[in-house]
RNA sequence: GGGCCGUUAGCUCAACUGGCAGAGCAGGAGACUCUUAAUCUCAAGGUUGUAGGUUCGAUUCCUACACGGCCCA
């Protein structure tokens, strides 16, 4: 660092300001790579274009140097020569660092080797560097430190820029594929005086002013049903839920979830949108990987699933595990089934003790109309017909009330404001939560969700 | 929560059975006007995660802790 800062004093005696406020005109690299990427090897050009980006490489050659620059589009070689540049120029340009961000002025050539180059004409530096960058060959590999300080991930690892670029690509075309069928983006509380809609446990945090406690959201499914009962009919909502549970691979305190209610439709309904849209999604995101999202998707409901993988018949009493038989089938599903599903799957008709929210199977007594779809050995939707009966909420409440006294810490607080509002009336309704870290984890092939969040949570 | 593995220069990694802690990249000085992990020469760079212990001597062996990874619950 101190010879950095050294070189920060020596380019200030030169009169050369090393932050200075902007830098007009920039052409994207990705840019330049595609207007002229077709160049014979050796052939110049008079189109000029002015680039900015990371110093990431240089290679001296006396009176010149090559220099890669990156961006974020990419990377693009400069050519700089001491006869065109002149003396002065030239050594401040070849003395800069690895890490520095600087602009190029220059005309598009191919070099003799076929690398397509800018001749530099200009350059100036945007903002010093003063520690050095990731070792360029090797990149940045500590996960520690790439999880910690992202940016030097970025920095290092391009397939990493990529992996943020298709995550906020996935959004994007989510939300187009949404909006275009007349669903409201709409934003509900994350700060709550009741939670619900989920079987997690909260974070709690306090308000001063109000002298109270409030909860994270651990779902957003509560107040979007009472959208749906306002009659906004259409409705979806991307956002952070919290849930105050261990680290692990699939799970990170806080996570990205996309919910949306559509009144009038079931859950057929819903499982119909959502393989069309993750094709959509898959094909607008330019996935290349080996799952196939086409539609249909297999369906398999959930007893035939179990008894597929395990050979066990969950309507007999005797399963394997602990605890109330609905928590046997949640296990026997998550350790013999979900590891399974390579292909997108959808397992339709759980329980009822495992869904509070779903309405009762129109023809299967003890069953739910709600389904979990599946891919690459991960669970990244959960899907019902909502249940709109005022009464069987409240008993459902008053179930989970009876779980928690026997000590289960997953339950549902009873929400009296919910149910009056399914006492005036919603229509019936199919809803759903996706997982976005989930499906990008999917999308991109990486197994850990640390992956696929920028800032994922470390101890200290 | 349990088991295993890891933590050495800014980065990527060495260091045999306990005996002076090394290399590449980056950074410094120099050579080089088509290289691309450029190349070549020279010099420099360290509280070996933290705290203890064993030992004449610990990066190495032992204990605890911290952080991370993988597997299991």
């Amino acid at each position: 660092m101190d010879d950095r800062r050294a070189k920060l004093e020596r380019l200030r005696a030169q009169g050369i300001d090393p932050f200075p406020h902007e830098f007009d005109g920039v052409t994207p690299i990705a840019r330049v790579h595609a207007e002229h990427d077709d160049l014979e090897p050796g052939v110049e050009t008079d189109d000029a274009y002015r680039i900015a980006g990371r110093l990431a490489a240089r290679r001296g050659h006396g009176g010149a140097a090559f220099l890669d620059l990156v961006d974020r589009s990419g990377k693009l070689q400069v050519h700089a020569r001491r006869d065109v540049l002149g003396e002065a120029s030239f050594d401040t340009l070849t003395s800069l660092d690895l890490g520095d961000l600087i602009g190029v002025d220059g005309t598009a050539f191919k070099s003799r080797r076929g690398e397509l180059s800018l001749r530099a004409s200009g350059w100036t530096l945007l903002a010093k560097s003063l520690r050095a960058p990731p070792e360029k060959f090797h990149g940045l590999e500590d996960v520690e430190t790439r999880y910690r300080h992202r940016e030097l991930d970025l920095i290092a690892n391009e397939e990493v820029r990529e992996l943020f670029i298709l995550r906020s690509k996935v959004v994007r075309a989510i939300r187009r594929w949404l909006d275009e069928r007349g669903f409201l983006e709409v934003e509900t509380p994350i700060l709550q005086p009741l939670y619900g809609g989920a079987l997690a446990r909260p974070f709690v945090t306090r308000h001063n002013a109000l002298d109270r406690d409030f909860f994270l959201r651990i779902a957003d499914e509560l107040y979007l049903k009472r959208l749906i009962v306002g009659g906004l009919e259409r409705v979806y909502e991307i956002g952070k839920d919290f849930r105050n549970e261990g680290v692990s691979h699939k799970h990170n305190p806080e996570f990205t979830m996309l919910e949306w209610y559509e009144a009038y439709a079931d859950y057929e309904d819903i499982a119909r949108r959502l393989e069309e849209l993750i094709a959509f999604v898959a094909e607008d995101v330019g996935y290349e990987g080996r799952i196939d999202f086409t539609p249909p998707w297999r369906r398999l409901r959930l007893r035939e699933a179990i008894l597929e993988k395990t050979g066990l018949d969950i309507r007999s009493d005797d399963l394997p595990g602990e605890g109330p038989w609905a928590r046997r089938v949640d296990a026997l599903l998550s350790k013999h089934v979900e590891p399974q599903l390579a292909d997108p799957t959808f397992i339709f008709d759980y329980p009822k003790e495992l869904s509070p929210f779903a309405k009762d199977h129109r023809s299967e007594p003890g069953l739910v109309e709600r389904f979990e779809c599946f891919a690459a050995g991960i669970e990244f939707a959960n899907a019902f017909t909502e249940l709109n009966d005022p009464d069987e909420q409240r008993a459902r409440f008053e179930q989970q009330r009876a779980e928690q006294a026997a000590g289960d810490e997953e339950t549902q607080p009873y929400d009296e404001d919910f149910v009056r509002a399914l006492e005036h009336g919603m229509p019936p309704t199919g809803g759903i939560g996706i997982g976005i870290d989930r499906l990008v984890m999917i999308l991109s092939g990486r197994t850990s969700i640390r992956e696929v969040v920028l800032f994922p949570a470390m101890r200290s």
